[in-house]
DNA sequence: AACCGAAGCAACCGCCCACGA
DNA sequence: ATCGTGGGCGGTTGCTTCGGT
């Protein structure tokens, strides 16, 4: 079936910006009469408009029951979450926001929420952490706001932090899976480590050394951060309570993290770029080993990681400085 | 003051689906 | 079952405003 014409193409009718008096005679019209087909519309109310543009500018202006002016804070947290849930279901989520149209959340979707979002290390489409480590040149940002926050609201700022934190694990995990080279930090210890010394069973097939722990596929699949209620951020204080926080929705629950066997991901070490041993540099057509790649693992010495310390803690410190190599276009692109 | 690029937003485009003939 | 139509919807465009140089 065919696309039918929204209105008479070669009627010469009018485009662009409502006038006042435009306004006036569709609003005039409307409640003497009510909309009724608004294909007969125009014609009805002397308007020399299509049918879909009184139609559209009376439902995203006209209507008197439009709520103009900033959103607020509440309307924003509610968008980022309905979004989180429906996707780019602007009418839907207009529907939970009265006296606001779908246009004017997808706009300010768009203009605001969007950046803001992708400022706080989240991606605005899933609703997780970003991907492709370019938090990491922001994390310096986040500093410089946490050191002189006043009126930040700091629930996002703790959000943002955790953001950050839970981004650049995910790069640590990620890194880890896919390293032909056994990591000199074993990846248990690490998980013990942020569990807040907590012992965490091994699970079966996976040895010692934490190479290639198909097991943790998992953990490259984490949830959504902004479905997150507030008042569990507070709890999450280690990295298996950041997963376990999360357990309860689409993400990792903490019995996966013990699960033995084949994980729901497909990935597998055939599939794994060669991250490490084959890095190199493209220095104008020959490819030579980068003098800076690390030999073995890039993460050493960070047993000691916790989600409650601050990013000026030493074993952060640590971390930002060993994935620093990580932050740049090439190597982001063998995480993929 | 003039220019330019970025941001914001109103409006349009075109695809899709429900519904009735 | 098929087709035509109306209307809803998400994506995109292009104009206006604003801020920096």
């Amino acid at each position: 079936m065919g696309r039918s014409p929204c209105c008479d193409q070669d009627a010469g009718v009018k485009k662009g910006p409502w006038t006042p008096e435009e306004d006036k005679l569709l609003v005039d019209y409307i409640k003497d009469n009510g909309h009724g087909s608004w294909r007969c519309l125009p014609k009805l109310a002397g308007l020399n408009r299509c049918g879909k543009s009184c139609r559209l500018r009376w439902t995203n202006y006209l209507r008197p029951d439009i709520k103009r002016g900033r959103f607020t804070d509440e309307e924003e947290k509610l968008i980022i979450h309905l979004h989180s849930i429906l996707g780019n279901k602007w009418s839907s989520i207009a529907t939970k926001l009265p006296g606001r149209t779908d246009n004017e959340i997808k706009n300010y979707w768009n203009t605001h929420l969007r950046k803001k979002l992708l400022s706080m290390g989240i991606d605005p489409v899933t609703h997780r952490p970003r991907t492709d480590l370019n938090l990491l040149a922001g994390i310096p940002n986040l500093l410089a706001a946490a050191q002189t926050a006043t009126c930040w609201d700091i629930n996002a700022l703790r959000l943002q932090a955790d953001a950050a934190k839970y981004q650049l694990l995910q790069g640590l995990l990620r890194a880890l899976a896919t390293t032909p080279v056994a990591p000199s930090v074993d990846l248990m210890a690490l998980l013990a480590a942020t569990n807040g010394g907590a012992s965490v069973s091994q699970p079966a097939g996976v040895n010692q050394q934490g190479t290639r722990p198909a097991q943790y596929d998992g953990l490259l699949n984490l949830p959504a951060l902004t479905s997150v209620p507030a008042a569990t951020l507070p709890a999450m204080s280690s990295f298996s309570g950041l997963l376990s926080s999360f357990g309860a929705g689409d993400g990792l629950s903490s019995t996966e993290l013990g699960h033995s066997g084949a994980s729901g991901s497909n990935m597998t070490a055939a599939m794994a770029p060669p991250l490490v041993a084959a890095k190199e540099c493209n220095d104008g057509g020959t490819s030579t080993p980068c003098e800076d790649t690390p030999a073995s693992s890039p993460f050493e010495g960070l047993e000691n990681l916790n989600l409650d310390d601050e990013f000026s803690s030493d074993s952060w410190k640590d971390l930002l400085e060993q994935m620093s190599w990580l932050n740049n276009p090439n190597d982001q692109q063998q995480l993929m």
